[in-house]
DNA sequence: CGCGACATTGAGGTATCTCAAACGGAGTGG
DNA sequence: CCACTCCGTTTGAGATACCTCAATGTCGCG
């Protein structure tokens, strides 16, 4: 069985499972009728300002939003994991890039072929859906930005991904310069954090990109 | 034309078009529903977690959502001004309180009323349109905080009030707190940027609450 | 005129950044 | 199986942008 083969068989057992996902009509819809996709690291999926008529979900692997300054400072606006639905974009254009954090697969379709097929209600309340959880999360991350200290962002970060996945161990999609992209700081800086988060004792890590949560009431509270 | 087809055509002409607002016949709806209410400055709205079953509309005066840390530290979510729409959710609750930044009356009105009269699509529009509007700028005021200097934060505040009204002089409602608050910085920080551009001869200040562009071209480029 | 709130300015501290070097782990070749 | 390389990560030392605390200035209003 090919590496891709295999990913698609695993985002399919993980989708029947949990929550937070879209679970609607439309949702399912997208199964049949989507394009399977395979992008390498970085690749690009879309760029900023181009035209956004396509929806796009994660199968497996994950993905990141990005926005470049002139001067080459970049932003990450979101990390998205396997069953997230990404670029639905209310105007004519992305105001994100997408690229690959690390090799995945992408579920891509034309949101109008979607929309016949599901029908407008259906259709809208997805589109209404992933608007919604864009914008609280956006929320949430403007203000781990606008008002929080490294360590606070560093430990807001994980608990983030601790939530998503209860499992013991927590694996980081990401590297330390998307991660640093994402939190509003240096590479050093998370890097720093990192080791002071372990040093006190509240996360260990096996490896760079695999931790484990070892004290979730402390994380919380860092966590502001 | 289907509703969803309307709807979006109307958030891309909107998007496309000027700006930000309401426009539909939902939107005039509100002005012969709604009940006024006058708030002095620094009054709350509305409270964070509070029920979120009322639609707001700036009619004189400006607002300003925001959400507090545990420890008092303050982030601004936005501003509002005349004729803005503002506390609509998705959600059943608030997620950022809105206060009044100076004296102002609001028009307020139950969505459930505004949905029977206006019938079900119109309303969606609205919704629609507030909502990305809302994502878009929140996307905007991420990458301000996220990646930019002081000086390039408060220079891009200054040229956000001034294309809204392009008036030769820009009012500022708020005061230094709410400025400080909503870019990521402290007062003093804001103040010494405030001067540092004046010394540049970018902006001129008449007053402290009131300035003139002197030299957009440069306002434009220190904003990045 | 004088009070009070708000804004500016100053001096010193600190969290974070920058630059640079050392480390580590995964893959490769011997 | 070990040495080697490469790339990402960690660590260190010094610089700096921004913060903090404190004093001074300014405007609006009774």
């Amino acid at each position: 069985m090919s590496a891709v083969q295999t990913q698609i068989q695993t985002a399919r057992a993980s989708y029947a499972g949990l929550m937070a996902r879209p679970q609607t009509e439309a949702a399912d819809l997208m199964w049949q009728m989507g394009v399977r996709m395979a992008f390498a690291k970085d690749e690009e999926i879309y760029g900023q300002d181009e035209d956004a008529d396509l929806i796009y979900r994660v199968i497996s692997g994950a993905v990141r939003t990005s926005r470049l300054l002139s001067d080459g400072r970049r932003q990450i606006g979101d990390f998205y994991d396997a069953d997230d639905l990404f670029g639905i974009e209310a105007g004519p254009t992305h105001r994100y890039a997408a690229e690959a954090v690390g090799d995945c697969v992408i579920l891509v379709l034309k949101a109008s072929a979607l929309r016949a097929a599901a029908g407008e209600e259906a259709f809208q309340n997805l589109l209404w859906a992933a608007t919604n959880r864009e914008l609280e999360r956006t929320q949430e991350h403007l203000l781990l930005l606008g008002r929080k200290t490294a360590c606070e962002r560093v430990a807001s970060f994980l608990m983030g991904l601790a939530d998503r996945r209860p499992a013991g161990t927590v694996n980081l999609p990401m590297g330390r310069q998307d991660m640093a992209d994402y939190l509003g700081l240096t590479i050093e800086t998370v890097s720093r954090m990192l080791t002071q988060l372990q040093g006190a004792l509240v996360v260990e890590f096996t490896g760079a990109r695999e931790f484990r949560i070892a004290n979730r009431c402390a994380l919380a509270r860092m966590a502001t």
